[in-house]
DNA sequence: TATAAATAATAGTATTACTATTATAAATAA
DNA sequence: TTATTTATAATAGTAATACTATTATTTATA
């Protein structure tokens, strides 16, 4: 089977649809591989621009700025986490494996879904961890919101706050447990690959150990 | 009683003490200051050397580039955190209390320890919530970690890993549970006020919602 | 008081972020 | 088919940012 995964990014992101055409596909796919390569703040769209081969100017017809840029990319990883959990928990029952199979999405490098995929999925899942906080923690975090550009992390949020709500009903925290799961799950991943000191990873637990973690975090929570 | 609290912050951090002269003290008075007022993002040297009445040049003899100047303010804060813990723990015996005074160190407005402040602690607050992350979430975390300028965050989550080891002395995840708390101080804190729909914040539990959110997972966790 | 050392300001440059204008290609109508 | 419109990309800029070499000034010491 052979399928093609795009979701409707909000229009307020870009100025012209990069799915739409060829240059803008190579655009993003070029700018993954960048962020990823050299980090978000030494990324600009001139560096961008010589590795997609193309123009700065031709960049700025379909983004208005870098920071757009990368909310794109993580409004696609947004959406595409939102996807595979209803994919995952299909026909699932038992809502503490539904728990354990979000929590490992969360955690996991992401599931390849088909061959065919444009975006290098391994290096937006680390730049999901190094610069995702960054398109929230800006000054204009209010006006931004208000174009709806946080709804599919919002959403994300939600769908695993009713899980929770699901396998515990009486617990009252369950969206702050919810984002504190996505966001512990990035910062731990971090700090155990650069600030190890700060986690308690080490050679015998290496494997997984944002996942146990978290299952024992998570499940004690709402127990 | 008056005493000046003055930490020695890392060396590899700036290229001359600012605590060493009137202009430096000034710098980093109107550095944070303007850094609340604009966010990270928008401030520069320039706009800097303006409010603080001086060069661009002269703030370069005191800090290499605006990363580490805000890596002086986040450290400056960990060691206050650090310095306050201690202070606030003195004579606390129950093992309960000891980590409630933990959690309302890091969820509360900064606590006044003396009057002749030179810098505002209410602005230094927000500012770690909103920038903290942006000293470690960059490419070069690896190079800047190996001059230890990480060192007062780690010890903090250090020494308070350590009280919730002699809370529950089975718990095997002290230091990623205390890294998780710090984080997610910040990031709820920041949800609360920007991006409510990802907490549980309402018009009844608004105040201290952060704290009791903490309080439940954290003794939960070491339950 | 003369000299040396420390410190700050001037005046720059390279890069970044962004835009107005022009050129080219593609699509459609006469 | 050719003319005209429309869409798209490239050229050539500007303003702001990040940073530095050099000069001027102040302060400390001989």
């Amino acid at each position: 089977m052979e399928f093609s995964l795009t979701f409707k990014v909000n229009e307020h992101i870009y100025l012209r649809n990069p799915e739409s055409s060829d240059l803008g596909k190579k655009i993003l796919k070029h700018s993954i591989d960048l962020i990823y390569e050299i980090g978000f703040e030494q990324f600009t769209f001139k560096k961008l621009a010589i590795v997609a081969e193309t123009t700065e100017a031709s960049i700025y017809r379909y983004f208005e700025n870098k920071q757009k840029l990368l909310l794109y990319i993580i409004n696609w990883y947004w959406c595409y986490l939102d996807f595979m959990l209803d994919y995952q928990l299909k026909n699932i029952s038992n809502k503490k494996d539904k728990i354990k199979i979000i929590l490992h999405l969360l955690t996991d490098e992401m599931p390849a879904s088909n061959q065919e995929m444009e975006m290098n999925k391994h290096f937006i899942h680390k730049i999901v961890i190094a610069e995702s906080s960054k398109v929230y923690l800006v000054k204009d975090v209010n006006e931004i919101n208000q174009y709806e550009v946080f709804k599919p992390f919002k959403e994300l949020c939600a769908k695993i706050a009713k899980e929770f709500s699901d396998y515990n009903p009486a617990y009252i925290f369950t969206k702050s447990l919810s984002s504190t799961a996505i966001e512990t799950a990035h910062d731990q991943e971090f700090f155990v690959v650069h600030l190890p000191k700060l986690t308690d990873v080490n050679s015998k637990n290496k494997k997984n150990f944002t996942y146990t973690f978290l299952e024992d975090l998570v499940f004690k929570a709402l127990a």
